[in-house]
DNA sequence: AATTTGCTAGGACAATCGTCCTAATAAGTG
DNA sequence: CACTTATTAGGACGATTGTCCTAGCAAATT
């Protein structure tokens, strides 16, 4: 019993659309003629078009865990760790460079379509922002770790949509590094 | 002989509601609904819905361009300049706990569009980072008033995503009353 | 009053949207 | 093999999209 590859490849496919077109912007035609299968097979696997979406947002939310925890195993250090994150502007500034950030500009489109889904959607913020804050507090701000890892999100949002808008990678791998220098000099 | 005011209203609908629901979201139907027209009156004024956006685009511009002369001549000096662009995010919170920052959402959301009014829109950007970039060369900072100014716009297009994320006022007031204080300090 | 111009309402148009139905095929089971 | 289930293709559906045409009203000018 092999288990049906095509409700997995819709995931996918609609995940990479959903970031590259925006929700709004992506049909059905346009995943089916990626995937080169019908419109109307669509039905089987889900129910309305925010279904797809809820499942999207489900898979980037385990891929997120995922994520985290493989930085965990990764990186020793607490600084190591949130330095982890902070590199994925390099990491990833391909993509970021033409679509923005994933997580950031996703909430902020279902915002504006007042969609159901948008609790869920923020929810990835959540996700990074408590791995953040506990980051923090191995690093012994227990006070204000929470604003810390605001803070540093609020600095990749930023710089994410800023080097989206100038497509200025030099910028991008210089707020980067200024971001690495303070973490390093914070709490001696 | 009495300007039609219809084109302007038009302008300036279509400027609220692609704030509110974003550029894709918003139908010719929505403006003509808000302003009690035909839907069909639309080719009289405009050739195209991109027009419209071209406009509302270079609408956006002039009123952003005014604000600025207007800032310069409330404020005195360059710190108190700056702070005026900081303090936008109190002063309109109310819109952008719902909708975000109105120069960045539109610009990450025509990026994905891939618009041609993009480099138009991305324009609005430059008007806040030049006069920014102007500012801090009259604080003295010559050599890198164009990454001072590229940092608040960073700073508030990061803090204006999460506080729409989380709809946090405490957290934008917060953050306003740090990047006040940093400027302050800078420079002595 | 007659005529031109500015502006508008209403609807037609093809295309596309998300949704949903049905018949046909593929896969698995007895 | 027959039979049931799982999966698919294709297309119909009503609604909505942006665009565009035309007839008619309103206003200004002659």
């Amino acid at each position: 019993m092999t288990k049906p590859a095509t409700r997995e490849q819709i995931i996918e496919t609609a995940d990479r659309l959903f970031y590259q077109q925006g929700f709004n912007h992506t049909s059905f035609s346009d995943i089916a003629a990626q995937l080169n299968i019908s419109r109307g097979n669509f039905y089987y696997h889900f129910q309305t078009k925010d279904d797809i979406l809820q499942s999207v947002i489900e898979a980037r939310l385990e891929k997120t865990r995922e994520m985290l925890k493989r930085w965990e195993e990764e990186a020793s250090t607490p600084k190591a760790r949130i330095k982890k994150y902070m590199q994925i502007l390099n990491t990833n500034w391909d993509k970021i460079q033409y679509y923005g950030c994933p997580v950031g500009t996703l909430c902020t489109e279902l915002a504006k379509l007042n969609h159901a889904s948008l609790p869920e959607a923020n929810r990835l913020f959540t996700l990074f922002r408590n791995w953040l804050r506990e980051q923090f507090i191995q690093l012994g701000c227990e006070e204000n770790a929470d604003e810390l890892a605001m803070q540093v999100l609020a600095w990749s949002q930023g710089v994410a949509t800023l080097a989206n808008a100038f497509a200025d990678k030099k910028f991008a791998q210089q707020e980067v590094r200024k971001m690495c220098n303070w973490l390093d000099n914070y709490n001696k």
